[in-house]
DNA sequence: CTGAAAGCGCTTACAG
DNA sequence: CTGAAAGCGCTTACAG
């Protein structure tokens, strides 16, 4: 009943390698012969073991998969899952399928991804996390195994990485602010230790400062997470510290939703009383009341390239290369004019 | 360098049998040995080859993971999305991780399912989709290898599948219109190819007349398929017909987001002009203005139980079994009195 | 253009 | 409690 590359051979009256060559697009068979084993395969649903021909190459044709990281930031992140969609077919489009790491402790092997990417001889890996580096994140990117990360600055031979501008970002929104004629501006930003929030929390100082505004610390607030109800208390804690900013630039469009319904509960209009931006430019931005002005990354070219760039680092064993992605700025309701 | 289990055999000074019957945690080992491989295994950094033992035993610990269909649902749709979620959590607890096929044309084996789990020897399959049965996820259904639907009625003797009571959903809707005095209802749903669409719509004719009511064919849209702009056309259309209803089912949260969309575009005030209810209880139903009523599809119950069921049907060889659960009314302000 | 044979790294009866 | 050997289904020099 099963097939294998032998009763194929037998069938067809020629040898296994002629089989395998067949198989393998060589070009070095008769068009006779190719025409007849190509027949029954068809006909006996034959259908090659991708596990024996890994174990004979060392090729899987498998990408892995690694949300990484404490912030535990899984499907779940409208952001996050736009670009492995695009990652996603573009991988499927090069012939690769995806194998996801399943992250719970109580896998055999652990937390330990490299292992994981040598026991299933994955041909290269996508990391998508917004945090700091881990241990076991760091090894695998200083492994020889070609890597890509995504919001994340990998550093290893083999590796590169693929993020938005993240200073340019926080520029654009103060200049923006600005342009709108608010004056004090505060930040919302994920947990001190995601490496994202942070740049472009650093990236926002900076360019407050070279607008000549002053920086107010009370108005910069760390949450738990990118998420919705981490906005929200953020908010709460900057509504409650007494002094309210003019605007607010949020570290994720969920933040900032989160923040909005804060002020909305408070009774606070956006943008009459406090201008919000925030960012990504998830699907939602469109639905809320009022829209949310946000930074737009593209996540479809983000997902593209992270694929071309893992796809050269796989076959031509390229040099490291890493490229950021021009962030711009989609206006919409949710900050207005001052002047 | 790279390790394999004749090597660490050899420094052990054992048998290659030996260690494979330590790494599979065979119980007539003695304690003396065990503990010297396992620490050389751990010494060496040794993990055993995925590909060699898949070869070897025909199971490779992996689930195929399909999202089928012409409707494209990917990663996109966030009630597929915390589904999968849930179903990853579950799988990697139970120490399998996921393979997701990418359903690009180019493919090597193109949309052949049942061609591509051979040929990555999966243990199981996942199956989700809206809509009905293309040919390739039927045969894979009839297959041996066991298949679990989310949302689909697979019907194999390896198969089983899981769903929210769609008559149900429809009756609890239907019911909660009545009872806040709305009378002439209306409904839109995804394509008129989409199974669970399809019994939603017809759960709630019988719904409607269950309760003496007329149905209004009118009232009753399809469109394109379950995300937003999809219901901003199918509203519109509504409101063009000349002839509102009082209240309308959406056979998904982002179609009825969709709808208010089109409804505020045209000055038309949810819920005091016209009822809206939507479905599956995405996170986006909170941060909405108004905020929506839906039915909320347990999705980590869902995603859990399509995990156990799987699980039972790739060890125990167990009957087919099929799971429904009961929807929730998830009350919120998209639909008030009319009283 | 075609084929024989070794090898990839495991598991599994079976013998002792 | 331990080991020798066949087998899983491919690929790849190499020979012809």
């Amino acid at each position: 009943m099963s097939m294998n590359i032998k009763k194929i051979a037998e069938i067809a009256g020629v040898s296994v390698s002629t089989v395998s060559k067949i198989i393998n697009n060589y070009s070095d068979i008769s068009e006779e012969t190719k025409t007849k084993v190509l027949e029954i395969m068809r006909q006996t649903g034959y259908v090659p073991s991708n596990s024996a021909k890994t174990l004979a190459t060392k090729k899987s044709n498998l990408i892995g998969v690694i949300f990484a990281g404490k912030l535990n930031i899984d499907f779940t992140h409208p952001f996050f899952v736009e670009v492995l969609n695009s990652f996603k077919k573009q991988m499927g489009f090069l012939g690769y399928d995806l194998l996801f790491f399943s992250n719970e402790k109580s896998h055999a092997i652990d937390g330990d991804y490299l292992a994981r990417c040598r026991h299933f001889q994955v041909d290269g890996c996508i990391i998508i996390t917004g945090q700091q580096l881990e241990p076991s994140i760091s090894e695998l990117d200083h492994s020889d195994i070609p890597c890509i990360g995504v919001d994340i600055q990998l550093a290893g031979k083999s590796s590169g990485y693929i993020m938005s501008e993240n200073y340019k970002m926080s520029f654009k929104v103060v200049e923006h602010f600005y342009l709108q004629g608010y004056r004090e501006l505060g930040y919302i930003g994920s947990t001190s230790e995601s490496d994202i929030s942070n740049m472009r929390k650093n990236g926002y100082i900076e360019a407050i400062e070279s607008f000549g505004l002053a920086v107010n610390e009370k108005w910069f607030v760390n949450g738990d997470n990118f998420f919705e109800p981490s906005g929200y208390e953020a908010m709460k804690k900057i509504i409650n510290s007494g002094q309210l900013p003019q605007a607010v630039f949020c570290a994720s469009d969920l933040i900032a939703i989160g923040a909005m319904r804060a002020l909305k509960e408070h009774h606070l209009s956006v943008p009459d009383d406090i201008g919000i931006i925030g960012c990504d430019d998830i699907d939602a931005c469109k639905y809320t009341t009022p829209t949310l002005t946000t930074i737009r990354q593209n996540k479809d070219k983000i997902g593209r390239i992270a694929a071309s760039l893992l796809y050269d680092l796989i076959n031509n064993q390229s040099e490291t290369s890493n490229v950021v992605v021009e962030p711009e700025l989609i206006i919409r309701e949710s900050c207005g004019s001052r002047h």
